[in-house]
DNA sequence: GCTTGATGCGCACGGCGTACGCCAGGATGA
DNA sequence: TCATCCTGGCGTACGCCGTGCGCATCAAGC
């Protein structure tokens, strides 16, 4: 037994070894990852630093988390409780509801961009008890607007399908841009030899681009996710109308 | 120096240490790293194990690609070659081949579910060329379907992410079902309990579970795919029609 | 006082990405 | 023909990572 440990130059000067944060919690845990995720990214997690932080070893935090992966199923259905999603109220007022959530769900993200770098792992977010309550209020909007409740469902998995696949690739491009550490003006100036040589040859792609570049970014991705909304509703609200029969 | 690396019998019998594959090239790693991917998932990809299975040390590899980040950007692009956008035809048709379209799109990503494991972390494969090619071929589509070329941006965008975000949820419940070894059935028999207790409290959540215990689950996720396509395109086709002005 | 269960920690293992320097062999130029 | 350089591959090593295991500590109950 190597007992010879540490260079402690006096057994009596102990920097107090025991407790003086609040003890380690699953859900202190959990809140402490998603703050040090917030604020320094994915690629910033492990049990080490995490453990660090909490001011307690690495493999303590294994007496409240099975492993990393569950770990961030937890970090996961903590932030989707962050998402809010009015109450089912007068039926004339659906939309504004449905979008009202859908902007939510896309501020989550673009709050906690690195979830989308963890999204397709994780299985089954499904069942954590907040995306469960979240589901739950979006299809009673649904129901109440008018849909049966297979169709509910599907409306529902379509209008979140679209807000994960947007807010996707927005917050990898907003990842991406906060580790280049530059202004996005800049940083878009710097990408231009880059893109310009990749859109030699599309012409309606290189359109597009020359397009954007008088307008405010952060604006355009507003403005695309909006619409895209508004689409899908207008798709949705074709089936509630009497003569829907579009398929 | 410790030279007692391998039990060679004798230096003369040496294995031909010399090429015998064609030799390492950026294509041939891309290559490979696909097909591990597809048999083993993203887990087990690492240069490493790349490197072996080219017969190769896993530090060659770097002669050809910057870093594994760079490698994964190559590899995002070439399956993104293998979806297949129709040529921009018969603006009467524009339907059906965006929604083959679409559906290409899908099929690429169930072959290959590891992407959505690695499209939050890929800032621009936006400028690899065959994700180039076929965003010039969906625009054109849409514009020869009437659509202006700002709109058809964004019309495209909508569609992208639509599928994109449905097939990210697919995709990771087939990872996980394919990491439990059992069939789909059992599987999800044996997940009954945990979704009971979870769906506990959530009647309308709860009515969908056990509304699509009847069916076949692969063609339950093709209907509400497919659900999902045909709504965006009726939001679309609403701002076709002279009569446009929902927003 | 003694036992027991929960909690945290130190250590160690095997694996990872990748920087660095060496070397063999082919290409090149005198 | 020979010296030189360039290219591509390899061995080694560093500092990380997740996590299994066994021990130390301590509060609670007898």
């Amino acid at each position: 037994m190597p007992a010879d440990k540490q260079p402690i130059p006096s057994v009596w000067a102990r920097p107090r070894p025991k407790r003086e944060q609040p003890a380690l919690s699953r859900d202190r845990i959990v809140s402490e990852a998603i703050q040090l995720l917030d604020t320094e990214g994915i690629e910033a997690l492990s049990m080490r630093s995490l453990g660090t932080r909490l001011g307690a070893g690495a493999t303590s935090l294994y007496r409240h988390v099975a492993n990393k992966d569950e770990l961030i199923e937890l970090v996961v259905d903590e932030v989707y409780g962050e998402m809010r999603v009015p109450d089912a109220g007068d039926p004339a007022h659906w939309r504004a509801a449905v979008t009202d959530a859908a902007r939510s769900l896309r501020s989550m993200v673009l709050r906690h961009p690195w979830i989308v770098s963890v999204l397709g792992q994780v299985g089954l977010a499904y069942l954590g008890p907040n995306l469960m309550r979240q589901s739950e209020r979006l299809l009673a909007l649904f129901q109440a607007a008018g849909f049966a409740p297979g169709e509910a469902d599907q409306a529902m998995k379509a209008l979140i399908a679209y807000v994960i696949g947007m807010t996707t690739s927005e917050a990898a491009y907003l990842s991406m841009l906060a580790r280049s550490g530059q202004n996005e003006q800049d940083w878009l100036e710097s990408l231009r030899p880059a893109a310009e040589q990749a859109a030699r040859d599309h012409p309606l792609v290189r359109h597009g681009y020359t397009e954007q570049l008088v307008k405010e970014p952060a604006q355009i991705r507003e403005e695309t996710f909006d619409y895209g909304v508004e689409r899908i509703l207008d798709g949705l609200e074709t089936r509630l109308s009497p003569k829907a029969a579009t398929r």
